[in-house]
DNA sequence: CAGTGGTCTAGACCACGTT
DNA sequence: ACGTGGTCTAGACCACTGG
């Protein structure tokens, strides 16, 4: 029996996770360890419904999906591939800036400038559909990438649903990780602008005169909440946000 | 009979599209005409099974990719609605300028600067993954909202793949446009970045000193080859690209 | 309770690409 | 011809929601 094959021994019916959730997640591990590379050929569907002992749709379901986040490529005819090195940064997927900057063989770490509860200012308290002056835990932090400033982070957390954020050491785990560790988010927005930073930012981030700054702003939800909203400003010589994937499901207008 | 199910009768068993896709782009088409609101209860899924004669996990599959795009939401227990007003700004979709400004109740309008065919550059050439010389069509055009200039194209596009590129007239249907209707692209990159206009760029898109420009770069793939690749260039000050999803299928790590 | 969506099965037919 | 993925069916069981 091939080698891959043995990747799947722990998908489990009884699991509270559907199957093809942890047939995604174990092919999504394989390949984000680098165990299995670009170009690989996977099992076909008929052999994992043998080795798996599952229904064939429920394999292809788990492949489809992976087709359209753009993992692996499905070939009629011939059969399904590990896809081209992944894309770089995040413009799509939520990730962790340490681990980002980890995946490129740099050293990550971060400064907090200010973490504290705030009564949310007007602008913030819309963007996270709560009443103005409502405490929320507010976080300023900098991030380097071999000691080279490469983003700050300006975070604002519901504390009703988080209420241990305050608490952490941020200089341990990202904010990112740990609330990703917390909640799982069913929905996000995203909005990108360029700006010029003040003198402030062009200090903290180590920019000289003229040069913009790129903006991302996110917002992430859970059961109808705005759990936390970030803004993330990178200089705009140090930095590129992209995405790629496959357009099957996107709609085209 | 609710008014509803009569939307589906041209869904057609022998048509050369998938049922599931019939079902969306119907649904899809009702949503974008504005003919169904928000909050609008959809049919539940047996009713559609009944209604269409399709199993039901055609329908199922229609819905849950469409929850997906975040076109509608689905509450378990409750059923199926179509969900809130649509985002603003093409971070993923690839959208047409001129239906996107129209849209918003105002009025496009286009200039083209250039319109020729090149010997392609070399970072040209690396983008679009032809041999450096080829000839390439160029495009260079600036779009207008209401008079007022708000984005920068240019845009090289295989002239092997689209041979009549070259021809058109650009003024009377967006590059875009013309593009879709000539191809359905099965991927696509996008790269976002903040620069400085230089004083051609800042002239062109009447731009005040000292703003900053929003960057698009986007690449177009069909059948493995890149079709086209563009720049849009936004006055950061006038311009914000954005992007709402339900992110069940993506890889969050 | 009845209705809903979430998932799964065990088949089936077809179009595609390689051989 | 063969194996591949693309799609579809007609059932099924379950968990969740509302009355």
């Amino acid at each position: 029996m091939s080698a891959i094959l043995e990747s799947f021994d722990d998908i489990s019916k009884s699991a509270p996770e559907p199957i093809y959730q942890q047939i995604k997640s174990t092919i999504q591990q394989r390949i984000a360890s680098g165990d299995w590379t670009a170009g690989q050929k996977l099992p076909s569907e008929n052999e994992l419904v043998v080795a798996l002992d599952v229904s064939r749709m429920t394999i292809n379901r788990a492949l489809r999906e992976l087709t359209q986040e753009g993992l692996i490529k499905r070939v009629h005819g011939l059969g399904s591939f590990v896809a081209e090195a992944p894309r770089h940064a995040s413009l799509i997927e939520l990730q962790d800036i340490a681990l980002e900057i980890e995946q490129h063989g740099k050293r990550h770490s971060s400064q907090v400038l200010v973490l504290d509860s705030v009564a949310a200012p007007v602008e913030i308290a819309a963007q996270m559909q709560l009443p103005p002056g409502r405490p929320v835990d507010h976080l300023r932090a900098i991030h380097f990438q071999d000691e080279i400033p490469i983003q700050l982070e300006t975070r604002y957390v519901n504390p009703v649903v988080m209420p241990e954020f305050g608490q952490q050491d941020f200089t341990r785990v990202t904010a990112t990780a740990y609330l990703l560790q917390q909640f799982k988010p069913d929905e996000m927005e995203h909005r990108v602008s360029a700006v010029m930073p003040d003198r402030t930012l062009r200090k903290l981030l180590s920019m000289p005169d003229g040069q913009p700054c790129l903006q991302l702003n996110r917002r992430t939800w859970s059961n109808d909440q705005v759990v936390t909203c970030v803004t993330l400003t990178y200089p705009g010589d140090r930095y590129e946000l992209g995405a790629r994937y496959a357009t099957d499901e996107y709609q085209l207008r």
